[in-house]
DNA sequence: ATCAAAACTAAACGATTGTTTAGATATTTT
DNA sequence: AAAATATCTAAACAATCGTTTAGTTTTGAT
C-alpha cells in the first residue's frame, strides 16, 4: 500500500455540488472546483475521471439529500396532503441550504441543450419519473380516481413541482405560496 | 458615405437568437455565432458590441415573437378563458418553431447564477412583471375577486406561466396538456 | 531501513474562449 | 476618375477552458 487520501470524497463532492448548485455546470471551470472542493485537480481527476464525473456525483449528492424528503411522502398515510407538504418541505430544503439556489435537478435541465451528455439527460428524467411514480401512488391512498384521472393527476403533480423549483430561484417567498395553495386547492 | 452593410441585423438576430435557443448564453460560442449569424465575428462586434449585446438584442427579438400573443391576450374581452387560451398558444409558439426548445426567458432564467449580468437580469425581471401584469388585468375582466386574491391568482398564474414554460422542454405534449387542464379547472 | 505504490504539487498541454487589429475590398460623394 | 469611408477577410490577441504529465512527497509492507 501507499500514502492515504488526504480528502474524504464524498465530503469534496457535496461543495462541488454546491457549487454547481450556485453556478450551473457550463459557468463552474475546474479551476472554480478546486477551490471549492480544497484539493488539486490531479486529486479530482483521480477520483472523478473528468467535470463531468464531478458531476453525475454531485447530481448524486443531490439526490440523497432530496431522499429524505421523498422517503417521508412515501411513508407517509395520507394521500393529497401529504403531497403538498412535500412541496413546501422543498421551498424549505431549497431555502435553507442556501437562499435562491432552487433546484439542482431542474435548473439542469433547464440548463442542458439537446447535444448533452446522455448519462447526465437520463438522470434528470429517471429522477423526474420516479417523482411522478411517488405523486401518483400518494394520490392513489386517499380518494379513488379513474386510471386515466390519475395519471393525469399525476402529470400536473410532476409538472406542477417541476415548475415550482424552477420558479423558487424567480419569485419571492409569498408568490411561491400562492402557488401552492392554489395548486392544492381544487384536487 | 461608403460601402453597405451585406446583411440586414434584424435577420441575423433572429438567427442568433434561435442559436441562444437551441443552446443557452454558455454553450453558444462567437464561433457558432458566426456560423449561424452567416456574417464575420468583426461584423458581430460592429453591429451589436459583444457577445453579451448580442444576446440582449436576442431577448428583445425572443420578445417581440411573444407580443403577437401577449398582444391577443390583452385584447381580449374575456378573463380567465383568454390566460388558459394563452397557454396553449405558447405551447404551440414553442413547439412550432422548433420542437422541444421551450422558452429562451425561463431558459435564460434558469440558467444565469447570481452574479450573471445586470441588464440581462433586468430582462427578465421585467418581462415576468408585465406578463402577471396582463394576467391580472384579464382577471379583472371577469370575475369579482378581492384584491388581495387577485394578486394571489396572479401569482398563481405567472409561476404556473413560468413553470409551464421550463417543463415544455421535458414533459410530453399530453402531460403539459394535464397541466394546463387542471391549472384552470379550480381557478 | 528499504522499496514500491499511491497521492500530492505544479507546470504545461493543445484547444477554445471572447475580443481586437491590420490590411484588403467595395461603395458613395466630390 | 479620385478621394474618402465604411465593411469586409483573416489573422492574432491574451485569457481561460478541461485535461495530462513529470517530478516530489508521503505512506505501508517487506
Amino acid at each position: 500500500m501507499a500514502r492515504k487520501k488526504a480528502y474524504i470524497e464524498s465530503e469534496v463532492i457535496e461543495k462541488a455540488m454546491n457549487l454547481f448548485w450556485r453556478n450551473g455546470y457550463e459557468t463552474t471551470s475546474m479551476q472554480m472546483l478546486e477551490k471549492e472542493m480544497g484539493i488539486n485537480k490531479f486529486s479530482i481527476y483521480a477520483s472523478f475521471g473528468s467535470k463531468n464525473g464531478v458531476f453525475l456525483e454531485s447530481l448524486e449528492c443531490y439526490k440523497a439529500k432530496l431522499n429524505g424528503l421523498l422517503t417521508k411522502l412515501k411513508e407517509s398515510e395520507k394521500g393529497v396532503t401529504s403531497i403538498k407538504t412535500y412541496f413546501y418541505d422543498f421551498l424549505d430544503f431549497s431555502k435553507n441550504n442556501e437562499f435562491g439556489k432552487g433546484c439542482l435537478i431542474t435548473n439542469t435541465a433547464n440548463e442542458i441543450g439537446e447535444d448533452a451528455d446522455a448519462e447526465i439527460k437520463k438522470v434528470l428524467t429517471d429522477f423526474t419519473s420516479e417523482v411522478r411514480g411517488i405523486f401518483k401512488e400518494s394520490l392513489q391512498k386517499e380518494t379513488s380516481f379513474s386510471q386515466t384521472s390519475l395519471n393525469q393527476k399525476a402529470d400536473y403533480l410532476i409538472i406542477a413541482m417541476f415548475g415550482l423549483a424552477s420558479a423558487s430561484r424567480m419569485f419571492q417567498p409569498s408568490q411561491l405560496k400562492s402557488y401552492i395553495e392554489n395548486t392544492f386547492d381544487n384536487l
